[in-house]
Order: structure tokens, then sequence, then C-alpha cells
DNA sequence: CATTATTATGGAACCGTTTCCAATTATAAA
DNA sequence: TTTATAATTGGAAACGGTTCCATAATAATG
């Protein structure tokens, strides 16, 4: 491997010249430049990116921190991620983060320290699992840090996050102005704020319109597959009947509609289902899923945009307003409208 | 940040002496070894790991080449492999890889050197898009590397690939033993080897069956949920009518079940379908789906632990050997037997 | 106890960059 | 032409580890 001195000794200048031509800092004649490309291309010299960092304190590497609890984020969302990082020549490094719990009740903190010690130059902490307390404290500590699908007031400008109690409101108000009274409801898990922020929205619209769950009708979920096909049985066998599921996940909604229409339910005749998150398969179940969409590829983008900023001094545009809206496709049947066939 | 000088002054002993404890290479009497943890305790010292990649060579990360032709892998693959190589503290980076091309005669190897001088100290190869002359050169100048789903017979032992020909043929026999001889077959793309030997495995089942497929009733696919949906309702309107269809994967499986299904086929009983994957999903589509289980994940592991080896000398069990199964669930109908209600 | 083999230790040299400052050269202004 | 100013340039020092070699301390041997 050619270093930087067998470089400039070819093209008879200084290191300190051939180091001005790789950044591309500090001024350098048209002449010089040539000769040091000129170098550079015959030796096939590639610049040692340890050497580098150690000198410039710069990694061109980001890390991904979450927690399988704050829900393993979509490959297709990790793409858009490395793609917008990919101009910069920065690449990712994600992690499987650790929570805090009472034998280790600063695992996150050192989880995200290990991370930094890797060499990152910033952090994206997905998720709501690091409570605020710590982030906080770590961004006073290493700012270079940005919370994705969480939020932070006081760290407003480094949130992406989203309303997800709007949006649970939404998705309840919606099953309501469509007529439906006899609610049933897949869960999700209740261990971070997004999920507990949904279901609260959820069962405010009920509560604000007098409808409530009855209690057979609520099962707890874990937004697997599995646990919506299982839900899905279980609540089919519960007194009283229902007319609308809501599931807390698009996963567990899919599942939901293959285990009732398995067992000859209609749908959305007989039961509609309603979704949350309006993943690439929603369109393609039996009968198209109705759903709420998040925008998690927006807010990702937006995050690492603001990120590459903080980290590289760049100035990427970013968003910070991500609306909130509902996917009418076919599972949702409107009962008070002229297409209503009970 | 503390460094190796300031442990080492604290602790009142030089630097070797610290590099010792650090790396665990080389004697150090017990004495020695708890000042030097004390000081390091006590100045939080945490090892700089550019100035240890600078100096030792070793980088502790490896890199993941693909394109998005050979398909993304998926997140939990990808978890796997992250946690294989967490014990070893080698983090991964993944990147999209660049095919040759009549423009880019040279592409996919640039891409491949470009992850190499990120300082990876190895590269998983995944899938078949990259030459096996390009790839035999890659690892005569740079060994440390692994095929994954893909084979080269002159680095056997470095490929750990699935026999695609024999799993379509599988496929194929299988629709035949179960009766079937009107068969659909929604395809793949066409531009890596192992769609290829899927695709001809398939078709030769079919041959030595003496079974053919009419030419209306093959589709161009390409993996997609979307052509899946939409191939399936162009094979509903074709003629001849059809009792089985193939899809090349579980997705486009899975959202071909939706289309027929919406247009009201009874699935198996009017037409059988048979995937190929083995996704998550798969069981819980209405009906479960029968497809070929591909085991990438087992694939995948012993690949990175194989490369493991290579790269840091150590000596994890690895194997070789895939077995190809086709996972019955109840998307195909045997026509032959008593359960059949036609 | 003297001698030899073994274990422990210190620190210079090195890995390949960036950074900074002093020195040189080119350019503009007077 | 001379002086002031700006653009180039070279290279020492620094970044924070690992490695290796010479040396010191300890243990084993006769």
């Amino acid at each position: 491997m050619a270093t930087i001195r067998d470089v400039a000794k070819l093209a008879g200048v200084g290191i300190g010249t051939v180091s001005r031509v790789i950044s591309g800092n500090g001024s350098v004649s048209d002449k010089t430049l040539n000769k040091v490309n000129d170098a550079m291309a015959a030796l096939k010299f590639i610049p040692n990116t340890s050497a580098q960092s150690l000198s410039s304190k710069r990694y061109n590497t980001i890390g991904l921190w979450g927690t399988k609890s704050s829900g393993e984020m979509s490959r297709a969302t990790l793409t858009k991620i490395e793609r917008e990082l990919q101009p910069f020549g920065v690449s990712l490094i994600t992690t499987d983060g650790e929570r805090n719990s009472v034998n280790h009740p600063n695992a996150s903190r050192l989880s995200i320290d290990n991370l930094i010690n890797k060499g990152c130059d910033g952090i994206i902490i997905w998720g709501a699992d690091m409570p605020e307390f710590d982030i906080l404290q770590l961004e006073k500590e290493y700012p270079n840090i940005v919370l994705l699908n969480n939020k932070v007031d006081s760290i407003s400008e480094k949130s992406f996050g989203f309303d997800h109690y709007q949006a649970g409101y939404l998705a309840g108000q919606y099953l309501v102005d469509c007529g439906h009274r006899e609610i049933a409801y897949i869960s999700g898990r209740f261990d971070t704020t997004d999920a507990n922020e949904r279901h609260n929205g959820f069962l405010d619209a009920l509560k604000d319109n007098n409808v409530s769950i009855h209690k057979n009708l609520m099962y707890r979920g874990d937004y697997t597959f599995k646990k919506g096909f299982e839900g899905a049985n279980y609540l089919f066998n519960q007194e009283p009947s229902f007319t609308a599921l809501f599931c807390a996940n698009d996963q567990s909604a899919m599942s939901a509609i293959s285990a009732l229409s398995s067992k000859g339910v209609k749908i959305p005749n007989e039961v509609s289902i309603l979704g949350y998150d309006n993943m690439n398969i929603s369109s393609y179940t039996n009968p198209p899923l109705t759903t709420i969409n998040v925008p998690v590829q927006q807010m990702a983008i937006s995050a690492v945009r603001k990120l590459v900023n903080l980290c590289y001094g760049a100035a990427l545009e970013v968003n910070y307003d991500f609306g909130i809206d509902l996917i009418e496709r076919q599972s949702v049947l409107k009962l008070n409208s002229d297409q209503s066939k009970g």
C-alpha cells in the first residue's frame, strides 16, 4: 500500500501538499495538483482511514442505536439511511442497544458509550427506550445525537418524531365515524412511549364518542404475526361480537385478516379491520388494508440529514413536520353509508 | 480522553505494560495488573480504535457487499450476523454494491475495493452478482472473503450456497406428485445465477415428468408484491386454466393469493399456490403457504463464522450442508389423495 | 552461591494521516 | 522598482495505540 510519502516523493512535492490535495482544503496550484493526482493514480494510492481518523478526529461513521423493543427498523429504512449518508462517504454501524433495567440501571448509556468509542461522529437514537433524563445528560456531553421516532421538547430541533397519540386518536375516531360501535382491539406491547401514546389516543377517541371496548374484546398482542393470528382467533370466540377490529400494527392486522378469513368471516362486511404502520405488504392483503400511515422513512431521512449537519457542518434541508394520515383501502366498512351491505 | 500514557503515568508503569494489559498478550504480574486496571478505571480509559487499527492493522469491522438485484437481505438476517460478530467486538458495515455494466466493466470490484479501503478485515459477498472470474481474482489478492448464497467450486470452503437447481426441481416435482398437470408460473428476474438455477430446476422437473407449461401461463415477475399481484390477475384471465401456480418467491406468492382470492378463486381447492423462500409471513397467509425453505439465516451464520475464522484466527464451527426442504402447509392441494374436494 | 532460564518491564520507533507554522513564491499596490 | 499582501509549499510535531528489543527481576538448576 502506498502512503502519502510515496506519493509526495514521486510527485516531487511535500507531504503537506499531498494532504491538501486529498482533503481539498488549502490552496494548491493547478500544476502541483496535476502532478499529485498523477502520482496518486500511478501508485493506486488510497488514504488510510485509521490514520485519517486518528489525526483528524473525524470517523466518517455514524451509529444507530435502538433496542429490540423499539421494533426492528426495516431493511428498507436502513437502506434509505445508508443512501443519505453515501454522498458524504459516511458509513452506518447498527447495534442492538440495551435498555436500562434494575440490574443495569445504566445499560443504555453504556451501550451508547460503546458506540461512541467505536468511533462514531454522531448517533441516531431510534425509539423511545432511553429515559428522557439520560438523553438530556448524553446530549450535554455529546451533542451529536438525533432522536428518531421520539420527541424531547428541550431538544426539539434534534427530535424527529410522530404524534402517536393523535394517530391513535385518528384511528379510533375513524372507526366511530364509519359507524362502528362494537370494537375489538389487539394491542401491542406497552413498553415504549409511542406504544402507550397510540393506545391512549385510540382509547380516548372512543371515550370522547361514548364508545367503550368490552373487556373481553381487548387482546394484548406484541406486534408479531403470531400474536395477531392468535388474538384474532381468541376474539372470534368471545362475547360480545364486534363489527370492527383495530390492530396496533399492520403485521398483526395482516395475520388477523388471515385468521378471521379462514374461519369464514367476511372482511370487511362482517368485521372491519384497521391497521397501523402502512407497511409495503398492506396494499396486498385481501382485502387491502386500511391503515394509519407512519412516515418512518421520511422521519429517518430528516433525522440523518440533521445529524450530518451537526457532525460535518453540512446544511441539508430538514423537515420536522410529519403529517398524520389514514390510508383508506378496503378493510373497513362504512356502516353508515349507502354501500353498506351489512 | 485519557490515553495510554496517562494510564501509565498514574499507574507508575511503562506504556508497553499498559498495552499488554489492554490486549492480554504478553505477561504482566498480578500486582502490576491491578495497578493498571485501577488506573484505567480511575481515568475511565477507553482505547482509541483508530490508533489501534493504525498500528495493528486490525480493523474489527467486516463488510457486507450485495446489490439490489441479489435481493435485499432481511433485517432479521442482518441482526443474526451482527450478533454473531458481537462477541468479537467486530461491527458490520453494509453497502449497496455496484454490478458490472457495459459502462462500468469493473464496477463490482471497485465498490468492493471501496469497502476494503474503509478498513474491513473481511468481506461477505452476498448473492451471485459478481462474475466468478472477478471473485477468484479478488480472492487471490484479498483472501478474507466469503460467499453467501453463491458457490464457486475452487473456493468451496468459502462458499455458503444453496442448490437452487435442486430446490427448483423439488418444487416442480412436488406439484407433479400432487397430481397437477396444468401449471402456471410467476417467475422472478433472471439476472442472477440462483434465479436461473431455480428456474431451470423447476422447468426440468416438469419436463422430466412430461408436463409442459403453456406459454400463456408464464408470467415474468420481479419478486415484488406488486408483480405477484399483477401476475396473478393476468394469469387469471388467460387460457388455458390451471390448477397450480408456482411463484418464484413468497412475496409474489402472497400477493398472488390475495389477487386470486379477491376474484373469488378458492385456494387451494381451485388453484394451488407454491411459494419459495419460507418467509416469516408465509405461515400467516390464508391459507398458510406451502413453500420451499431457503435457509438464509443458517447460511449467513456459517458464512460469518468462517470469515471470523479467516480474519481473526478463530476456530468457530462451520456448516456447509444446507438441506433442501419443502414446507407443506395448506396452499397446495393433493389432487390424487382422498382429501381432494375438487 | 553462581549460573542459567524465565518472566516482567520500560520505552523508542513506528503506523499514515492532519495540522500548523515558517519559508518561499507569486501578485497587487505604491 | 520596491513594498505589502496573498497564494503556495515543505515538513516537524502530533494523534494514540502496538511492537520489539534491551534490561531488570525472579525462579530454577547444579
